[in-house]
DNA sequence: GCAGACTTGGAAAACGCTTTCCAGGAGGTT
DNA sequence: AACCTCCTGGAAAGCGTTTTCCAAGTCTGC
């Protein structure tokens, strides 16, 4: 383990000197000891050592990154937009999933707290448990007290930086785009009860439909993800349209009316939600509400990193994109 | 920021004690002692500084993780199963992406380096250009000198542990099943020439038909993403048979022979490589050679942090699986 | 030439932990 | 009762950096 130490002697110089050298200061070294540190440092392989490094300065350039679930597009699609960011700022990423157990979400922050990383990023739906949002906000608190920076992708329930899709508002748009096709009867695949992104998508969708004056919606509770979507598809009838309150669910959900012979869009209209990139590919192509993933996650983690004095929310609005999955009544 | 010093003080123990209550030492100590540090460590909220726990014990609790592309689910489903046994050990993981760019796996590993990661994972195919992969494994060996202990899910062509999927002969049954289906005609949509998964791949499929007698396939080249399947796909013309050399490409083939009202299986089959999850929602279903992907990467990390004096080669058999994609010639 | 203002290099004190020694006391054996 | 051993607690020496002071030059402009 070849320490700056041993480049300074090697080079002849102080400790001080290679340092200024080799780890960026503002300090100017003159140009023959600066070509003899870099040469030392060369030769016998040095490499900083991060941990003294973050140790000595008090800050470290690493950040944290806490996903639901990182094999689904939507999280994907918003780590990679993050870490996009990350990258350009020389940020390493330290990346939990919490498998959809908030609890765990918790224990990350912790863990990521101890790690003294630059700036937490919450990526994903917040629940409707009050106490856990308690215990959390809590162990944000502490975190950003020691001078960590927060931004969430999510709802705005945390009093930190957020960047909030418009969830209500895109499912109310999405549910009056459907019925000027001449859709009456509507189901939804509601997701989890306790889950505010799949609350809120249900919501706008509902008050828009009663807005309209139609019938409320058959909701069909299920998991946010692709067999939650399947599963609830096999409980629909009687329905002219389905709104799967987020896209993998409503990828589930042709599955299922594949295997029952329901066809899409003849016999039945499916909308997703989100928009997620694999969506293209589906056949039917998906009707869907478009978020910028990238987008907001690049947006969050810039968020996160600009220090300001207030919590700021950007408000992301959704866009309907009508694809074959859906089709006009005659 | 409250220092393990302040709990000590708090505690009215010394800091060697506070130590070895709050982060697991073999020492014991007595309980009135332990439990007076612990109420100190709670009330003022104490956390870990871990990089000064890092650089005092010589050894951190993080892995490094670098992929090609997170947003392709062959790699999300390497980085999960990597991740889950990550968590099981209560490790961290940075993760970094090359966004294809085999010269930044070079730097992520130097970075990963000074970070005194205890294990890096390197997934993805490794690359034809001997200059960079002389570099690689340069960086590798630094690291490794070190301390540091590496995998990789690939070709076995750094001299550490290796997860390496059967390319080859996975393409060669690919190409066996689909001879006996009856096609005669096939075209590979071969993804980069420099990229030795695809290449592998290429080699095993065409050294198969050969020995089957059968004319060489036409040969296309592309990136080894969905828009490269799609692209290389429009190229294709005068086959029975379309092998894409992994199943993103193969989906974007699909997209590109439903944009040419080709279609598939009637008109041209396809098959793909790897069985990324998102596949069986696909209409037709793709036929393709499953990998266990999960299973992979959680091998490779277990491999990279069980030490052994050897580095191990653990070969990965993949299996045909036929779908609806492709179909039996009349 | 010389006062003053910059520059440049080095010594040494942090940074917040872990762990090696020591020392003292408790318990067990002759 | 003397001697060992074992166990527990504390002092202090690192771990590898950064950075604050100092000191010593090196330039300016008069």
């Amino acid at each position: 383990m070849v320490t700056l130490e041993d480049v300074a002697r090697h080079a002849g110089v102080s400790l001080a000197t290679a340092s200024r050298v080799l780890n960026g200061s503002t300090r100017q070294v003159g140009a023959s000891l600066r070509a003899k540190v870099e040469l030392a440092a060369a030769q016998l392989g040095y490499r900083t050592n991060v941990a003294a490094q973050t140790l000595a300065r008090g800050a470290s350039n690493v950040v944290g990154l806490v996903v639901h679930d990182l094999t689904d597009p939507y999280f994907a699609a918003l780590a990679d937009g993050a870490m996009r960011v990350a990258e350009n700022q020389e940020l390493m990423v330290m990346v939990g999933t919490t498998h959809r157990d908030p609890q765990r979400e918790i224990a990350y922050v912790s863990t990521l707290n101890a790690q003294r990383v630059r700036a937490v990023l919450l990526a994903g739906s917040r629940t409707a448990d009050q106490e856990v949002t308690r215990r959390l906000r809590e162990e944000l608190d502490r975190y950003r007290e020691s001078g960590g920076r927060v931004a969430c992708v999510g709802q705005d329930l945390l009093g930190v930086d957020t960047v909030a899709p418009a969830n209500r508002e895109g499912a109310a748009a999405l549910a009056r785009a459907l019925a000027r096709l001449g859709h009456r009867g509507f189901a939804i695949l509601a997701g989890p009860e306790g889950l505010l992104t799949a609350r809120d998508r249900v919501a706008g969708f509902t008050a828009a439909l009663d807005e309209l004056g139609l019938p409320a919606p058959l909701v069909l509770h299920g998991s946010f993800d692709r067999d939650g979507g399947y599963q609830a598809a096999t409980r629909v009838s009687g329905v002219t349209c389905v709104f799967a309150v987020n896209d993998v669910m409503a990828v589930g959900a042709l599955a299922a009316f594949r295997d029952r012979g329901i066809r899409v869009p003849e016999d039945v209209s499916v909308a997703g939600f989100d928009d997620i990139p694999t969506l293209r590919d589906l056949v039917p192509a998906l009707t869907t509400v478009r978020l910028p993933l990238a987008r907001m996650g690049a947006r969050a983690l810039e968020l996160a990193l600009d220090v300001a004095e207030e919590a700021r929310v950007v408000s992301v609005a959704g866009e309907v994109v009508l694809r074959e999955s859906t089709r006009a009544l005659d």
